[in-house]
RNA sequence: GGAGAGGUGGCAGAGUGGUCUAAUGCGCACGCUUGGAAAGCGUGUGUAGGGAAACCUACCGAGGGUUCGAAUCCCUCCCUCUCCGCCA
């Protein structure tokens, strides 16, 4: 949610945004409302502060006095006035609320301008994507492919995008956890395994309700799998005050990650490249608002350096403006380069929503200078999902000779140099 | 799952219909005191919204209701504790 001031006092910001993310929000009725409910708010509260008045009177004359009596026939009418104003009210309040959930996030000024994934920035990019392959094939043409990542039967079991993992694949998946956990903590991310269903209110608080509902798995009593790590980890301070020599707090999770992809048929849906359920490992900072920047640069750095030690060519995006997602204020992709595909696909998506995130979630620090609560800037990006940096190992390091070369750096945890398919 | 008890400020804990913006204690901050400290004494000490300000309003687990008036009474839900049952 964006700070109401920050609308009231200048709304032109606000209308900037908007037309850099190319969205369409009626900015000028989200003031109309913003105005109504203020004028309703104080109308209440001068007729609360009369019936307090009244209260106090009444304590000091003797029940049943004619007095008394006068004051309680007067005093009925301005409560049924404080009831209808009152109704009133919370219904504006919460159109008020839903008309400043259309509000987008600010872009940061070093976004650049554009609508479309085409107009991201290429960053950076890293490893040879050019070196010839000629074996190389989609992961899911391997012959033996199914051995490994059983999909057939996945299916039948669950359903179509829930795998089984078996053998060297199941140690695979182990392998980048172990690596990307050990990883993370030599990096400072203190590690938290999270619950991995929540509430309606967490989900609320990360943005995944009232609009995302279909993406996410409900149980019967109301509780939603957790399409990542960061909706739990956020919501662990939420509704709390921070001490500020506790900032910045680095943590890392590793959970499944549950998403119905509910609409999302097309080309890209083949092998490991989207399943319902998946692994990843999810990094998460709660940071001041002076450092979220630089804290930024160093998320991408450490997601970066996964890709680097596994020997995986990637690029860096930086997103355009289009292509921001609504609460993130600036973003970087990485996206690994899968050789047999031909294809990037994104593995990380590192973001700093400032306090965007934090004021919904209400995650607060208490300032040192002033001595009162701040909103926290948030941050976070994945490190790594597993199953495309699977899809992208296998299909780079695939050798003429059928079997798959391991990265060294990958070795210690699982095991061995390399393996077959078949 | 069954039975019972309870959820009040940073913490402990009083308050069972009206002056509660919640007693008291602890903690914390500042001041006095002191050679310095402790003790003692004094003052202050939540969050949010509105307002230029004085100030006003809301919040006693959450939501609804009764009432002129609710921390207090009623209903629903959530959570915690104790005992019993079941079980990794």
């Amino acid at each position: 949610m964006l700070d109401p001031k920050l609308l009231r006092e200048t709304p032109d910001l606000v209308r900037a945004a908007v037309a850099r993310k190319h969205l369409d929000v009626d900015v000028d009725a989200v003031l109309a409302i913003d105005t109504r409910w203020r004028t309703l708010l104080s109308e209440v509260e001068s007729l609360r502060a009369k019936q307090k008045a009244a209260n106090t009177a009444m304590a000091a004359l003797p029940k049943g006095s004619p007095e008394f009596l006068a004051k309680v026939g007067e005093m009925k009418t301005v409560a049924t006035a404080v009831k209808e104003k009152e109704a009133v009210l919370k219904e504006t309040e919460s159109a008020w609320q839903q008309a400043m959930l259309t509000l987008p996030n600010l872009p940061h000024s070093s976004v650049p301008e554009g609508r479309t994934p085409e107009e991201n920035v290429v960053w950076a990019t890293h490893g040879a994507v050019d070196e010839p392959r000629p074996h190389a094939v989609p992961h899911w043409e391997i012959p033996g492919f199914e051995r490994l990542f059983d999909f057939g039967r996945g299916a039948k079991v669950t359903g179509a995008g829930f795998p089984f993992f078996i053998g060297e694949g199941a140690r695979l998946v182990r392998a980048l956890l172990n690596f990307f956990l050990t990883e993370n903590a030599k990096a400072g991310y203190v590690e938290v395994s999270p619950p991995i269903f929540v509430n309606a209110a967490s989900a609320t608080a990360t943005g995944q309700l009232p609009d995302k509902e279909g993406q996410m798995y409900e149980t019967a009593d109301k509780l939603y799998a957790v399409p990542t790590a960061e909706v739990p980890l956020t919501n662990f301070y939420r509704d709390e005050i921070i001490e500020e020599t506790a900032l910045p707090i680095h943590r890392c999770a590793y959970t499944p990650c549950f998403r119905r992809e509910a609409g999302s048929y097309g080309k890209d849906v083949r092998g490991l490249n989207r399943v319902h359920q998946f692994d990843k490992v999810e990094l998460l900072k709660w940071v001041h608002p002076r450092t979220s920047y630089d804290e930024l640069e160093a998320l991408r750095t450490d997601a970066e350096r996964l890709l680097q030690k596994l020997g995986l060519p990637y690029r860096v995006l930086l997103m355009c403006g289009g292509d921001l997602g609504f609460a993130q204020a600036k973003k970087y992709d990485l996206e690994v380069w899968a050789a047999g595909q031909k294809r990037w696909l994104e593995v990380s998506s590192c973001s700093n929503f400032e306090a965007f995130q934090a004021r919904r979630a209400q995650i607060r620090f208490r300032s040192k200078e002033t001595g009162k609560p701040e909103l926290v800037h948030t941050l976070n990006g994945s490190g790594l999902a597993v199953p495309r940096v699977l899809a992208a190992l296998l299909e780079n390091n695939l050798q003429a000779d059928g079997s798959v070369k391991v990265p060294e750096a990958l070795q210690p945890h699982f095991g061995r140099e390399s393996f077959r398919f078949d």
